[in-house]
DNA sequence: TATTAATTTAAATAACTGTTTAAAAAAACC
DNA sequence: GGTTTTTTTAAACAGTTATTTAAATTAATA
């Protein structure tokens, strides 16, 4: 007879696979890890791994769209927020900020796959198509006409905003390693970035400049 | 008795070893690429690569030391050039922009290297450590004494230069997926933002603002 | 409690990994 | 031309890979 999905042991089981595999995918993506890792990892069997996600690839594409749907939801709720585009433009680094802090190896382990393997974001992609269509895109392109801002392609200006932040973290090791940086002081260096971001931003956009 | 180094038959191989396994590295990085896979690429005996290098290891820290020296050099040497920091910052922005269209994948390749195994990066580095004290730096701490820029610290200024440029490499498959774009579209659209981060970067810096 | 289903295990599978071997081929040297 | 050295090859190596099997254990059900 059908076991009652809801029970601890089938949940706790597969939770604990997922949580170990997003934890070893991240730190040595696809090619680099190995079901042996990922078992050990959970603290479980080998073979429980494909018993509940039946290869590692799909294990892998399961984690892969909580990824990328991680690292999308929430600019895109910004992005089409009722607020104001300098309001806007601030919480989109803040909240990349966070999310980048909170996950530092999230940015790099999604360019890597998607750069190993494009097809992959096809799958796990669909609501991403809401990026098409923005209220921050019309924002900008009224702010221009009323004169507001300067003139401004609004997906270069995005682009340059979540390269700032994003890359920082993308070269986090490079930079710890070749300006001997400790934890403490990398997190120094993220803050003074992230303020020179939103100086640099928001002056650009929305300072009149001496004629 | 020895055989002559020079002759065309060495040099032949073990270039073409090497122009393979880059090749191959770049694509897939170290752990994603085989043995026989460079092999293949190189059109050789696959106990060929062990008989140059010796080792998958001593082969790929021979083309990663290339790929770091290729990263730094030309940066480091316009950092030193005797030239205003504005054609400095110019120049900075387009030959970081030319090296990355010519390599699209030598900066996603460095960064998950290292983030993978920062170690090898030690190994590597050496000479980087001139990025420590350059021309650039005192010229920014000179301009902002005289007041002819605005106060901002010169790593942080130096990180979000190639922040912008290098991200949107590092950014471009996914770029090309969502918005699907073409190489020429993608092609034009960089274009587009290394004009805007040349604006923004020098517009920020240069341009007194209205009182 | 007996039975049925779900979960976990150890062991084995076949394919692939980097690396080595020993013999063959090519080149260099006398 | 004959000998020695260098280069290339095919084959095998031992270890690891993802995945499967079939048996053992646990939990659920009636």
């Amino acid at each position: 007879m059908k076991r009652d999905m809801n029970c601890p042991p089938f949940q706790k089981t597969e939770e604990k696979i997922k949580e170990a595999a997003k934890k070893v995918f991240l730190e040595k993506g696809f090619d680099g890890a190995t079901s042996r890792d990922i078992a050990e990892a959970a603290g479980i069997n080998i073979a429980l791994t494909n018993y509940y996600f039946r290869s590692k690839e799909k294990l892998f594409m399961n984690i892969f769209e909580d990824m990328i749907h991680l690292f999308f939801e929430g600019s895109v709720h910004i992005l089409n927020k009722p607020i104001s585009l300098r309001d806007k433009i601030v919480e989109l680094i803040e909240h990349d900020f966070e999310l980048m802090k909170k996950n530092p190896n999230l940015v790099i382990f999604i360019m890597n796959e998607v750069h190993r393997n494009p097809e992959r974001l096809v799958k796990a992609i669909g609501y991403v198509k809401q990026l098409h269509h923005t209220l921050f895109k019309i924002q900008v392109q009224e702010a221009i006409d009323k004169g507001e801002i300067r003139p401004v392609n609004s997906l270069n200006l995005m682009t340059m905003i979540v390269a700032s932040v994003q890359f920082l973290f993308i070269s986090k090791p490079m930079h710890m390693q070749i300006w001997q940086m400790s934890e403490a002081e990398f997190a120094r260096f993220s803050d003074d970035q992230k303020q020179l971001i939103i100086d640099m931003v928001t002056s650009y956009l929305f300072e009149p400049v001496k004629a």
